[in-house]
RNA sequence: GUGGCUGUAGCUCAGUUGGUUAGAGCAUCGGUUUGUGGUACCGAGGGUCGCGGGUUCAAAUCCCGUCAGCCACCCCA
């Protein structure tokens, strides 16, 4: 074993890995391109700074950053969000509405590595910037479902959780906890987690002792909320204000609006309201979502939300947006689990087989023409037995053996072996590009 | 960052109460086989038993440390 190992959480990819990989990566793109998405790429390195102003410093422990040899304070990329709110403010008006933009790429943490998580993986980034309402969600969501569906994943294997930190702001308003509402969104991220002292603990902290009673009340029932029905009732019981009367009715709209256009799309099934996702991080603001694996409780394989103060926090202009990012890592365990993960067998069109050095020049100049004419050729560098090099040719998994042999090649001929079926016949060499093209299509 | 479990060949694993030169299957390579391939047979390479220290006449085996991996917390962009 090498003394040189690779660092911790850092893969490597042999053949057959990376080709389960690259599989990934195809559907990905595949399903992206089909809903309009391009894709865009941005810089693996940036300044510390960037992901410092987003998500403050308490995210600093986990970011892979480090002081570059010019003095400065660096960090790889933790995630991709940052990068494209600034990309897209500094061209916002230029950038047609919506702006839906997508990306394959490498993010990195530094922390203690799990099942599921390492310190170098690759998300899928999806985004639509340009467009406020719930249109953008709709669409962002169905290229969620449609992703995962085209590994192979179904209604029995994962759902999409939708919350909305944009409701719960109201509803704690509608109850009077509007300038605590920040932090019990706080608490409420890790409501399920939480033991019930805990839960009561805290509360008391946030809103004081006379308010902390009908706070847990409000938010265990709230957690109860289920379907737009459910939202509905819930705000009817409450008597609040005109204005805020209004702002909840038009949340109401959008949850309606969000709710028909995934039932058009026939995406119901997927989708429950569970209003136990707010996300950690304080840059969403309205919709959230995350697809979880039923399989397994707590394991999530994409999440999501709607930003939309971020591009201007960047530096451009106003500019709604929102998104979501799914893994590679919890993804490919999630197919493996189910079998899903195809099994990768590499091959090549033809394989050459040659009698013996005598032949091998002749055999090596229409291997090259060959391979220009754009097969995949393969040969044994040394002369070896027939039996052996066909066994070889076989493992290859090439469609047609070639046989450069004496015989062959006196009457300046190949002999073509059907690996599959073992029928042979012979080609006079000046055919030889044509008849297999003709053959491998 | 905290705790528990596990480290023997490329992979999956044997290895007795501590006792000769650490084994098997699969995989790889070579041969049986300079004119015909999924089988078969024969053979070879491949290990500082994660690493370092300690106990002992003797350590893969027991003890300590360390590193790595797995799992659960913490966190989760």
């Amino acid at each position: 074993m090498s003394d040189f190992k690779s660092l911790p959480g850092f893969r490597e990819f042999y053949p057959e890995a990376l080709a389960q990989r690259r599989f990934l990566f195809q559907v990905w793109r595949q399903v992206a391109v089909r809903f309009g998405f391009r894709e865009f790429d941005g810089p693996v390195l940036e300044s510390l700074e960037l992901f410092k102003a987003k998500s403050g410093d308490e995210i600093e422990g986990q970011l892979f950053s480090f002081e570059d040899k010019g003095g400065r304070e660096v960090s790889l990329r933790p995630e991709l969000t940052p990068t494209l709110a600034r990309m897209v403010g500094a061209q916002a008006n230029s950038l047609k509405k919506p702006i839906k933009w997508f990306n394959i790429g490498d993010n990195f943490r530094y922390e203690r590595m799990q099942k599921g998580r390492l310190r170098c993986f690759t998300q899928l980034n999806a985004d639509i910037l340009g467009e406020a309402g719930p249109a953008a969600e709709v669409e962002l969501i169905s290229l969620l479902i449609q992703t995962l569906q085209g590994f192979g994943l179904g209604p029995d294997d994962f759902y999409i959780r939708l919350s909305d930190r944009n409701l719960w702001m109201l509803f704690l308003k509608s109850r009077g906890f509007e300038d605590a509402a920040p932090r019990i969104l706080e608490v409420v991220d890790k409501w399920e987690r939480m033991p019930e002292e805990a839960k009561a603990k805290r509360l008391i902290e946030i809103v004081g002792e006379d308010g902390s009673t009908a706070l847990r009340k409000a938010i265990d029932g709230f957690l109860e909320t289920k379907s737009v029905e459910d939202v509905l009732s819930t705000f009817a019981s409450a008597s609040v204000k005109s204005d805020l009367k209004v702002q909840i009715d038009a949340r109401i709209q959008d949850w309606e609006y969000l709710t028909s256009g995934l039932e058009a799309m026939g995406l119901s099934q997927f989708a429950e309201m569970d209003m136990s996702i707010v996300r950690g991080l304080a840059y969403y603001t309205g919709f959230v979502f995350e697809a979880f694996d039923r399989a397994k409780v707590n394991r999530a394989i994409a999440g999501g939300g709607r930003y939309d103060s971020l591009v201007k926090k960047m530096g451009g202009p106003d500019m709604p947006a929102v998104g979501f990012g799914m893994g590679d890592v919890v993804l490919a365990d999630v197919l493996a689990e189910r079998g899903l993960q195809p099994k990768f067998v590499s091959t090549i069109d033809i394989f050459a087989v040659i009698g013996s050095d005598v032949e091998r020049p002749i055999a090596l100049s229409d291997i090259n023409l060959l391979r220009q004419g754009g097969f995949s050729v393969d040969y044994s560098f040394k002369s070896q037995a027939f039996g052996k090099q066909l066994k070889v040719a076989s493992s290859s998994g090439a469609r047609f053996a070639l046989i450069y042999g004496s015989d062959e090649l006196e009457k300046d001929e190949v002999t073509i072996r059907d690996l599959a079926n073992r029928n042979e016949e012979t080609a006079s060499r000046s055919r030889l590009l044509s008849l297999l093209r003709e053959k491998l299509g």
